[in-house]
RNA sequence: GGAAGCAUAGCUCAGCCGGGAUGAGCGUUCGCCUCACACGCGAAAGGCCAGGGGUUCGAGCCCCCUUGCUUCCACCA
């Protein structure tokens, strides 16, 4: 069976057999178990309109490795999923097609409209959970959710109801953030600021003169980026304590155009260096000026319909759009000679964050809640550490938001999302928010009441996920189990849309924190450092790299050599590494499994292990700690780091290499044995602390493992039927070999040394020569003498001789030195003489440098008296290791001398 | 205007509590089809850790300043 495994590691096929292996087998499934602790993490829900990108990539990857550990640590891990209805998003592009059909949203009524959208979301919000599987995301499917399925509609209303009642909603007139392309209002968040070319337009409004005419002399010079809401201006406001103007104080100004009489108003709010220091207000139209006018009882004159079209206020320009008034207002302004000069000016516009028009501020009658006592206990958890964001950096961020807190505008001037229940009495005005409509008004008794026709913000049942997505508002026994959940893993440009407004609302609803810990991950950018965007043209397609390259590899990739919270790049050259990663394990496990094949396994006694088994045991066990502690801290790209540099560096070039010998010789089998159990048992430890990082090779080779080793069962986790359910390794004391660890370091250290040496002289990779050993100390000459075998392959030695002096070594010989022993080998030919002494006199310069340094340190008073003491123990050894190297390479350079 | 992040090998990035930069991958050079793997093996070159000050026995890491790049927030019309 093993023999029959590929030369490469081919994912293809693989990958959905196991994905589906593993459905059937409901392992991603969990159920409430007191027996266990929970571990719980929700998914954020990608939007239903939305195709996996490289960002839900990297999130899903993330938390399903966190899942697969904590699982395997055996935890009752749940990781629930689920997807959003995206209210405005799929609005937009419902809309979109409908105008590919010729037709529009009011041309096919309300109900209709839900039609499309329902059948949209069936058609599509099935595609990114398919997607999601290919990821090999170990999501409870059987929990998936959605946020407007029959649960969520539930919650949102009772939070809605409960909200309202307790004065935390609440209807106002207010200046709202309005987009004339998606023809709704959206919250503050939801506006992007894009620096935008424009004009500053300086226009000047005559004085009204003591007669009560528009003067032809005085005038009130200001500027202006959007002239054309001079048709809304109620006021023109100056600074109380500015001189230049104070004679105009209790007067008025001529608005030209329209013809209307407006005073002149004095407000600290006008910056007295920027301009003239005059301000035009327009309190319907602009956030600051609609202050203003509140302070000074100002009218609020709307002259845009909500096509941002110029409305009937607007006189003769009604029914331009808001640009082409704007050119006709300053022409006009120009022939009355009211328009004094036009400037550059480059300034920050507000635009939808879905459709990127520019939105225009507007009053409206909309929906808010109230949230300077509701974001109290999300700022306090934050503080205290209750919740803890990763990076710590973040927090900044988010106290930067909630210090500057604003009421929120959850209403939607949409179809697609959670209808407001509020009703309005169509005879008495009167407004109830109710779970259901009411049957009659209860202040006049009118039987005829219309539902809002507004539907809410789709982060208000974002909010709730956490909780709604576990049976909230029943008290099930999940929610009370799997709540609070454990981890939030997402990205650090929606912790205001999200984050921020699930911490409070778990504290409002569940009183209790939605989750302890943040994970912040940043941006999958291009290989030149852009955002991955439509129009850029620049986004890969994750799928695409499964297709290639398989989704262990791609995994692999988002997670190395990163830290949280930072961006990273993506490109194909790392994603070939993965592959050449997964490849090199492929083939490690292949090879063992083939020495393996039909030989019975079994656990040998620590006195079989050889000090290179123990040594490689040892390692895993240091790996295992380090893995485990990185992946408790988050630090993932660390934690895979060093198992990938233990699986390609450690077991594979070192100790597969240093075992071959004891492999092929079949006289010995309890070597022999002792080999095969330390090669199955650290690779399969390993492929366990891989798994979280690259679940399908995993699971692939240890099931074929199980399988080559026929029905042996003397390890614990052997006959296991999954690596996924299989438990996660840990420290073991009886697998601590300190001494081992040394020794086959210095091993290591004489095989480099002579490596390099070979290489610098050319020699001939076939070409075998003898190896002297030559040390005073009997534990250097016993550890050699143990390590022979292996040592003399990998060092291409035809035979290694230890002894205590040079005797019988000829005169000529290269020498390598390593702490505490001289190795020499003897060429026939060789060899120049001065090359050898160079070489010699190189590192005795390098040893040198290196004795200088730590003599330094010893002999500084300070250091001896405030360093810690293992950190002069640790130095001094090195001081005695380089004083001895030091003496042999001088002995060996005058050998050379002498001869 | 406010804040944050980044600046380490040719490129892209790691570097946990302050303790020799044996950093990683890619790229480059040299040698190898060594019976698991050429998606590989071995060897090597390549770094005043942006600049300047400070704290410390000791700084890539902590503090201050400067420069350059990126991002978020604010919105002065």
């Amino acid at each position: 069976m093993s023999k029959e495994l590929a030369k490469t590691y081919d994912p293809k096929g693989i990958e959905d057999r196991l994905y589906q292996k593993w459905l059937e087998k409901k392992y991603f499934h969990a159920e409430v178990d007191h027996s266990r602790k929970p571990f719980t993490i929700v998914i954020p829900p990608p939007n239903i309109t939305g195709q996996l990108h490289m960002g839900h990539a990297l999130d899903n990857t993330m938390q399903d490795i966190l899942i697969r550990f904590k699982r395997m640590q055996g935890y009752n891990a749940l990781w629930q999923p689920g997807t959003d209805h995206a209210s405005i998003a799929t609005e937009a592009k419902i809309v979109e097609k409908l105008k590919e059909e010729g037709t529009s949203k009011e041309e096919l009524g309300r109900e209709k409209f839900l039609e499309r959208a329902w059948d949209w979301k069936k058609e599509y919000g099935g595609r990114i959970i398919s997607q999601l599987k290919k990821m090999g995301s170990s999501c409870d499917w059987d929990r998936e959710r959605f946020t407007m399925d029959e649960g969520c509609n539930r919650a949102v209303t009772e939070v809605f109801v409960k909200m309202h009642e307790k004065g935390y909603i609440y209807k106002g007139s207010r200046i709202v953030n309005w987009c004339p392309v998606c023809n709704t209002s959206i919250s503050d968040a939801e506006v992007e600021y894009e620096e935008q070319a424009g004009h500053l337009w300086h226009i000047k409004y005559p004085v009204i003169d003591r007669d009560g005419n528009p003067s032809t002399t005085e005038f009130l010079t200001f500027a202006t980026t959007r002239p054309e809401t001079m048709l809304g201006d109620t006021a023109v406001a100056i600074h109380p304590e500015d001189e230049r103007y104070a004679h105009l104080i209790g007067r008025s100004v001529m608005l030209p155009i329209v013809n209307r009489v407006i005073p002149v108003v004095t407000d600290t709010y006008v910056e007295r260096e920027f301009g003239t220091g005059v301000v035009k207000i327009t309190p319907a139209h602009d956030p600051n000026d609609f202050e203003v006018g509140k302070r000074h009882n100002l009218p609020e004159i709307n002259i845009m319909n909500d096509d941002a079209t110029i409305n009937a206020n607007g006189g003769r320009f009604e029914g331009m759009d808001r640009y082409e008034a704007r050119k006709a207002i300053v022409e006009e302004l120009d022939r009355q000679g009211l328009l004094v000069k036009i400037e550059d000016y480059s300034h920050n516009v507000g635009t939808c964050y879905r459709c990127h028009s520019t939105v225009e501020p507007l009053i409206k009658l909309q929906w808010f809640v109230k949230m300077e006592e509701l974001i109290r206990p999300a700022v306090e958890a934050v503080k205290s550490g209750e919740i803890k964001l990763i990076p710590e950096r973040m927090e900044k961020t988010y106290f930067n938001w909630t210090d500057n807190i604003r009421d929120w505008c959850i209403s939607r001037q949409l179809w697609w999302g959670h209808r407001i229940p509020a009703y309005y009495c169509d005879k008495c005005g009167e407004v109830i928010v109710a779970k259901e409509m009411p049957k009659i008004c209860p202040k006049c008794g009118c039987e005829h009441l219309t539902q809002d026709p507004d539907t809410l913000d789709t982060w208000f049942s974002s909010a709730l996920w956490p909780f709604e997505t576990l049976g909230w508002p029943e008290q099930t026994e999940d929610l009370k189990y799997f709540y609070p959940t454990d981890v939030l893993v997402t990205g650090y440009d929606i912790i205001f849309f999200w984050v921020i407004r699930m911490i409070f609302s778990g504290y409002e609803h569940m009183g209790e924190k939605p989750f302890k810990t943040v994970l912040f991950h940043g941006l999958v950018r291009d290989s030149q450092g852009r955002k991955m965007s439509k129009s850029l043209g620049n986004g890969i397609d994750p799928l695409d790299i499964i297709e290639q390259y398989g989704a262990d590899a791609l995994r692999l990739t988002l997670i190395t050599g990163n830290a949280p919270g930072n961006d990273m790049r993506f490109y194909y050259e790392r994603v070939e590494n993965s592959r050449n990663f997964a490849n090199k394990v492929w083939n490690a496990s292949r090879f063992i499994m083939m020495n393996m094949d039909g030989k019975e396994v079994t656990e040998p006694g620590v006195e079989e292990l050889q000090p290179v088994d123990r040594w490689i045991l040892s390692r895993l066990n240091t790996l295992v700690q380090e893995a485990t502690d990185n992946m408790e801290n988050f630090e993932l790209g660390i934690a895979v780091q060093k198992v990938y540099d233990f699986i390609w560096d450690e077991f594979c070039d070192w100790y597969i290499e240093m075992v071959k010998p004891r492999l092929y010789n079949s006289d010995d089998t309890v070597s022999q044995n002792a080999a095969l159990w330390t090669l199955k048992t650290v690779l399969i430890d390993a492929l366990k602390l891989l798994h979280p990082y690259m679940p399908f090779i995993t699971e692939e080779i240890f099931c074929s493992l199980q399988n080559a080793e026929g029905a042996s069962t003397e390890d614990a986790s052997s006959g296991e039927e999954s690596i996924m359910i299989s438990s996660w390794p840990v420290y073991r004391d009886d697998r601590a070999f300190a001494k081992e660890e040394k020794n086959i370091e210095i091993i290591k250290e004489a095989v480099r040394g002579i490596r390099g040496v070979r290489n610098e002289m050319n020699v001939a990779p076939a070409r075998k020569a003898a190896v002297y050993v030559v040390s005073q100390d009997d534990k250097i000459l016993s550890t050699f003498t143990e390590g022979k075998l292996f040592f003399a392959s990998l060092a291409s030695a035809s035979e290694v001789t230890m002894q205590r002096d040079k005797t019988g070594i000829a005169q000529d010989a290269v020498s390598v030195v390593i702490p505490g022993a001289t190795l020499y080998i003897p060429f026939a030919e060789l060899v120049d003489i001065a090359q050898e002494v160079e070489r010699l006199k190189k590192e005795k310069k390098r040893l040198e440098g290196e004795l200088a340094r730590v003599n330094g340190m010893l002999s500084n008073e300070k250091f001896i008296s405030k360093a810690p003491e293992s950190k002069i123990a640790e130095e001094k050894e090195k001081l005695m290791k380089y004083t001895q190297m030091m003496e042999q390479v001088e002995t060996r350079l005058e050998q050379l001398d002498k001869g």
